[in-house]
DNA sequence: TCGAATATGTCAACATGGCTGACATAAATG
DNA sequence: CATTTATGTCAGCCATGTTGACATATTCGA
């Protein structure tokens, strides 16, 4: 899991040292990408990390035009995020080679797609899952918002 | 693979508290229980960092009784390490929480054993594999030490 | 046998990405 | 109108990684 886990997120690490970025940036970059005008708030609650932390991170993508801001229609204090054009461009770069990994090891190992999903799934703690799946399929708040 | 992985190095997390320790501290105490009389070397070669970051934490392992250093009888330059009882209580204790998370994803997953593990495996760069193998397996340089 | 290479340790400075606490501002809401 | 909410920001701390430089003990090769 270790190993696994330490080159998954390797092959993005190469990429994003073009623009300086770690790590951090491309959990934001993707799920920004993934959740259109998402809240502030709610981007947080997915990375389980404090707001000082997102400032630096998304001030560095906002200054360097992957993510833009723009005001809440409905509530203005809200700053919604979504990513620019660059931005979409580089998270789809970076998804890509995760997927391509992903799909060449199911190939390999003989196991289906379906069944590699499932395992990872099951090893996020059962409290949890639920929330994690929200996020993936981002059927959020996006939409969850609208019936509020 | 992100919310596994975090779920996944959770558990021994909360454990390593008690004892003001983080995750840098596992990685080391685990290889070193996997590998008794590993070279410091061969530590960081598995560990894939640099010499002063493990100085810091080996040093907390050592001076809290998790790990004991003895002088090689071979080259008495080298720092064998290897872990006490304690540490070993420890290592077996962490490694217990994250062997039960994996059997019971297999378990609800309807996957085998051996095909998540072939699928992990799969997710690692194919010219790290060997390594990993032998790192895992510990069939280790206590072994080809000996044919040297 | 001596000089070079090796194994390890250590000092100092720095980067990244987390954290807490405190406080400011603007907007919504009861 | 007072309070709550959403966000931003300042300042400082911590863990864990980095590089570079240098010290020491030991082994090894010419």
């Amino acid at each position: 899991m270790f190993f696994a886990y330490r080159d998954f997120v390797g092959d993005p690490d190469h990429v994003l040292e073009r623009y300086q970025f770690g790590r951090a940036h491309h959990r934001v970059l993707h799920f920004v990408f993934r959740h259109p005008e998402i809240r502030v708030a709610d981007l947080l609650d997915i990375l389980k990390i404090t707001k000082q932390s997102l400032a630096r991170v998304l001030k560095e993508l906002i200054d360097q035009g992957f993510i833009l801001q723009k005001e809440g229609q409905v509530d203005r204090r809200q700053r919604l995020l979504a990513v620019t054009d660059k931005g979409k461009a580089l998270a789809l770069e970076l998804a890509k080679l995760q997927t391509e990994r992903f799909a060449r090891a199911i190939a390999q190992s003989g196991t289906t797609r379906d069944q590699a999903v499932r395992f990872l799934y099951a090893m996020i703690d059962p409290e949890r899952r639920e929330d994690v799946t929200r996020m993936i399929t981002q059927a959020d708040r996006a939409l969850r918002g609208k019936e509020r």
